[in-house]
DNA sequence: TTATATTCCTAGTGTTGAAGTAGGATAAGG
DNA sequence: CCTTATCCTACTTCAACACTAGGAATATAA
C-alpha cells in the first residue's frame, strides 16, 4: 500500500539523467527512453508536466532536448512528487462538501496528518543530487547504508 | 498522492466502534453500517477479512455481531492497515522477475525505504485505543494537538 | 533549401483495481 | 419456526493509470 506510480518512477529516472548532465548540452528524450526503458511517448507527457511546473526546460530542433532549470541539489523530491502526483495526502478528512462528515469527532485524521508530515519532511530533505550515483556519501548522508 | 483507500477508512470506523464496545456484547454490522455511513454489504466483506486475519471475531444468530479479539490498546494500526492494504511499500524496487532491472545502480530505493520505515514506525506506535474519542490524552500523547 | 530530429499538444485505448451490488447459504436466539 | 445475524461467491460499474497514435511547430545539419 501507499504506492507511488510508474509515472513517478519513470520521471525520476529521466530527472536523474538530466542531473547527471547538469551544465552540459540538453538530453533528448529518445535517448533517455531507450536507456531507461521508458516508453518515449509516455515520457514526453511526463516531461511536459515537469516543464510546465518549471523544473525542466526544453530546447527544440535538431540538437534539442531537456535540461534542469536549477542545480540538482536545488530540486527537492518534494517538488518532483508534487508535480507528478499532487500533494501528499493519506486521506482527505476535511469536513467540506464531499469529504468526511465525521471529521469533528474523529481522531484518525491526526494519524494521517502525522504520517503526511513525516513524509513531507523526508521529501523536502532529499534532492536530485542525492540520487545521482557516485556523488559521494556527503549529499545523501543519513539516507541509508548501501 | 500516497492515499489510503475508502476500504481502510470504512474498516477503521467499524473497528473504532468495536473498540468503544470492548468487553460489551458484540455489535451487529447493520447498526455500524447505518451509524457510520458505510454500505452494509461492503462492510461485511471488510469484516470478513479482519476476522480471517484474527483481529475480530464474529458471533452469528439473533444476538450476534462482531467483537475485537484483543483489547483496543493491543491492536496497532500497522496490523490493521496490513490486513486491509497489504504491507507498506512505496515502490517494489527488488530486481526480481517483474521488478526493476536498474536496482543495482539506483539510489532511489533508499528514499522509498526511508519513507516506508518512517510510516511503519508511526503505525506500530498507534493503536485502536488512540482512536477512541474521550480516551484522554494519555493514550495518544504525541499524536497531535487538537 | 531540404531532410531530419527534436519538442509540443490532443485524443484515444486497454487493463486493472476500487467500490459497491446481489443473492443465497448457514447458524443461532426468541 | 421465524427472525436476524454472519458467511461466501459472483457480478458490475467507474475511474485512473499506462500507454499509443498522429500530427504540428521548431530548429539544426547537410
Amino acid at each position: 500500500m501507499l504506492n507511488v506510480s510508474y509515472r513517478t518512477e519513470y520521471a525520476i529516472r529521466a530527472l536523474v539523467t538530466l542531473a547527471e548532465h547538469w551544465e552540459k548540452p540538453p538530453v533528448g528524450l529518445s535517448r533517455i527512453a531507450v536507456q531507461k526503458d521508458v516508453s518515449f511517448k509516455y515520457l514526453e507527457q511526463l516531461m511536459m508536466a515537469l516543464r510546465k511546473a518549471g523544473l525542466v526546460k526544453a530546447m527544440r530542433g535538431r540538437t534539442g532536448g531537456y535540461s534542469l532549470t536549477r542545480p540538482p541539489a536545488a530540486i527537492t523530491l518534494a517538488e518532483v512528487l508534487d508535480v507528478l502526483e499532487g500533494p501528499v495526502q493519506i486521506r482527505d478528512c476535511a469536513p467540506s462538501d464531499h469529504a468526511c462528515k465525521f471529521s469533528k469527532d474523529c481522531l484518525v485524521k491526526y494519524l494521517w496528518r502525522e504520517m503526511e508530515r513525516s513524509l513531507v519532511t523526508i521529501l523536502k530533505n532529499r534532492t536530485l543530487a542525492d540520487l545521482v550515483p557516485g556523488n559521494g556519501n556527503k549529499a545523501r548522508a543519513g539516507v541509508a547504508k548501501a
